[in-house]
DNA sequence: TTGTAGGCGTTATCAG
DNA sequence: CTGATAACGCCTACAA
């Protein structure tokens, strides 16, 4: 005999209502709402009858009724500028983690690294009533930041840290990562240096700053070697920029790629040519992606944190929604200069 | 003297609401609401006086009221197994591009090639009430399929075709796709032919299956050279994963990768370890990925339809969605073995 | 600790 | 073609 069990064949309706709940656990719904959401107020043995029937019920909150009735759904969201760089799959991947234990949905948001999509993607989330924001960088526009400065809702900025404007940042400098490979080059003695950037967002533009001022300041820079492009950066993108760059000036002796990828096509491209790297040609890269170690030569390059960024910057998102009062509004997590073979 | 306009300073709630527009636009709720939803039951000149009061106070609509009212929100929900493959960031891009002009937001979902991760997404989207599910594969829980049944809501299956169960999918045949390679590198007069698979998902293991049995075909099967591993792939482990075969199995002379990253990592151990590809052994990867274009040597792979999978499973979704009865369940979309230097 | 009353913003239904 | 009315399922506020 199987036991008694509320019969889910005779509903009529699609879905069983909190009320339904209430009712099989003999409470009113409003008990049934409270002991479902935990919240403390309600006695254990009444939460034990309510958390029973809805399992028996297979009851699963209406997100909508919820967010209508609070002004507020249980969800964050983030916005990226690509889904094709694994960089920011992974930073989605620890916030997913961070966020997932506190019953947050993670709303993601694919900008295509364009300013106009991201204030697209801002106003549709914000309808959402999400419980807060996780955004990239700084650079958006006029119409963005006025939408999230009327939204009011607690907001994180991923990647790049503050200049000044009292956001709430985790990531790092990424002039001072841009110089850091620059010194290293030099350190390298290398005399022709290259920048090669693609897509030109602000984080690579950034880069190239960095990277430029440190080589004016050894007086070894060349604007002539400092290639940018707005195409998407790929590996076959790489190829194509190498090739061309040593063309054009074979006496360069040292590029820095605004991405791993890039430099990856680089090195392929290099292999291809019978250009010999690190000896005729020392080539780093940027963000120390997980295939860097396994390139041929190995490729040296600057690691991100960005694990520990979309960690952080969850944890940091989730205090603000908890109303805490920020102490450090800025997080400055580094970056590692990975040396491998290449340079 | 600037225009007339509302102010929206002196707004006490956050954000204006259907009653508004409509009181701004001298018509009722519901004749703003139809207006805005596009219904052509309204006048002309209403529906233009509803928009440009809308556009005046910035209205959007408010998602959760309208799930709640209509039972139904704008939404449709896809799941993935990973997001760290590059392959289901193009089928996604080319859902999100066949949806948006349809004013229906995508949900992605990141399964991590987990039956029971997929479980818990489907409960979790289904509760949103989406329009519609995309779903990868066949492979799913005794639950998930309940969930799905019970929801009555329209689902399109992607990757891989539907072998008699009767559910609309688009995707190719992974069988005949291993199959496919099996006789190319027999063609090329392999003799000891091995596969090398990770992460075990049931595409995986249908590509293995149909390429084992070709191989059996023509008495050319060696169980010993079937290498399986869990882990998810990677291009270093690729390496790992050649550099071991290498050394168990000397006399290997072709080898069928799973994915093309194992692939490019097997070229990269190969050039490191001196092995002569093709020469030496013959290399095949599956998916042909953007960057396989351009490996030392270039690597010959299976061409995969992804973005054509997105796009006619998001269309077949539409159409679902609108009611139609298909004609077609099954849509398969072919395959392509690009032959490069690598074999 | 529990329950009652009311409303969140929108749409479905049906009447005009 | 337009509008009044009543939900949708849940939560906030207050009362018991």
């Amino acid at each position: 005999m199987s036991p008694p069990r509320y019969d889910k064949s005779t509903r009529t309706k699609g879905r069983p209502t909190l009320k339904e709940v209430a009712q099989v656990a003999g409470v009113s719904p409003i008990t049934a709402s409270r002991a479902l959401r935990g919240i403390s107020s309600v006695t254990e043995e009444l939460a034990v009858r309510v958390h029973s029937a809805a399992e028996q019920l297979g009851y699963v909150v209406n997100p909508a009724a919820r967010a209508l009735a609070s002004a507020c759904s249980q969800t964050v969201a983030v916005i990226v500028p690509s889904l094709g760089n694994q960089l920011f799959i992974e930073v989605l991947e620890s916030i997913h983690q961070v966020m997932r234990p506190h019953g947050l949905e993670v709303l993601i948001g694919n900008a295509h690294y364009s300013r106009y999509e991201e204030e697209d993607l801002i106003r549709q989330y914000l309808a959402h009533q999400p419980q807060g924001l996780l955004l990239t960088g700084f650079e958006r526009t006029e119409g963005a930041r006025r939408l999230l400065e009327a939204s009011q809702i607690p907001c994180v900025y991923m990647m790049d840290l503050d200049s000044g404007v009292g956001l709430h940042c985790v990531g790092f400098s990424q002039v001072q990562a841009g110089a850091a490979v620059a010194e290293h080059l030099l350190a390298r003695q290398r005399k022709h240096i290259a920048f090669v950037g693609a897509q030109l967002d602000q984080r690579t533009l950034l880069r190239a700053e960095g990277f430029r001022h440190r080589l004016q300041k050894a007086r070894c820079y060349n604007p002539m070697l400092e290639v940018l492009t707005p195409q998407p950066s790929s590996i076959g993108l790489g190829c194509e920029l190498f090739a061309q760059l040593m063309q054009r000036y074979p006496q360069v002796d040292g590029i820095f790629f605004g991405n791993d990828d890039l430099a990856q096509g680089a090195l392929l491209e290099a292999l291809r040519m019978g250009i010999s790297i690190p000896q005729q040609v020392s080539i780093v890269g940027f963000n120390d992606l997980p295939s860097s170690a396994f390139t041929v030569p190995r490729l040296t390059s600057i690691r991100t944190p960005r694990a520990a960024i979309g960690q952080r910057a969850a944890e940091l998102l989730l205090s603000l929604i908890e109303g805490d009062t920020i102490g450090q509004r800025t997080q400055d997590l580094g970056f590692e200069l990975m040396v491998r073979e290449s340079s």
